[in-house]
DNA sequence: ATAATTAATGCAACTGAGTTGCAAATATAG
DNA sequence: CTATATTTGCAACTCAGTTGCATTAATTAT
């Protein structure tokens, strides 16, 4: 449905994607504005946002909940499509701006692909 | 830990996934096989069948687990890598046979992809 | 500015897939 | 056939995410 109004909530949880650019799961968000913000508005205003093409989300691969900034998407739908890779040894998620190719499948047609890459990120890969 | 004795239980599992070849939801065995096993007993043959390179999971767009054959994987670990394709008209998901290709990325050590690919199945596809 | 309208929020209770502990049942080895 | 170890069923639990509803806050109309 979209935001309507520029609530309190919504601009805390816009501040959190403000920083950094990687991903940050709804738990985790949940977890980090429980003073500011009931967990069912959080989710909420995720479900919102996603909606208005400001952030996308995905899941990793214990089934949680992520999500990111969105780079030009609007509330007309989501374009920006992307792999997204969570580094084993950290935890930490982020998007991935390459492309990855998925050839034709004969008599199917593809709508969607989501990519999850695990592995060793930059910082984790250097010890 | 893998499957030590040939149990019923384990029999009656393997059975479904006989016939087809394509991927099966732990909660479709559940509901197919509630009057026989129990969905906890359900759901620790399927691990260890796992752990025996006999079946492979993943989780679909909606976070639930999918079994299905493996080709040639065993206890040893899994090497049959490969995307998965579920249709967004029947919900019938399998296995693709496709190679896709992930580019190295900088600074980043490549572990397992993950690819959940979304369309069209060919029965869906000629409607 | 004030009141009326409508959307957003908090809370508690719920849902549903998957897990855990433990006692009873069953498979295998001797 | 008995002893031992694995597997099973059950009930209770976990935990991310959802729902209903009364209250609160933002926007619009007066
Ligand atoms: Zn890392
Ligand atoms: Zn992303
Ligand atoms: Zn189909
Ligand atoms: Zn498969």
């Amino acid at each position: 449905m979209g935001i309507i109004r520029k609530t309190q909530s919504v601009e805390v949880l816009l501040n959190e994607f403000q920083e950094k650019s990687n991903a940050i799961s709804a738990i985790e968000l949940i977890k980090r504005l429980s003073s500011q913000i009931n967990k069912t508005t959080v989710y909420r205003v995720l479900d919102k946002l996603e909606d208005d093409g400001v952030l996308h989300s995905f899941l990793d691969n214990s089934g949680i909940k992520w999500y990111a900034k969105c780079n030009d998407c609007s509330k007309a739908g989501h374009t920006d499509m992307h792999p997204h890779f969570q580094c084993v040894s950290c935890g930490k998620v982020d998007c991935l701006s390459i492309e990855v190719t998925i050839p034709p499948i004969p008599n199917r047609e593809i709508e969607v692909s989501q990519i999850l890459i695990q592995g060793r990120c930059e910082s984790c890969n250097v010890k």
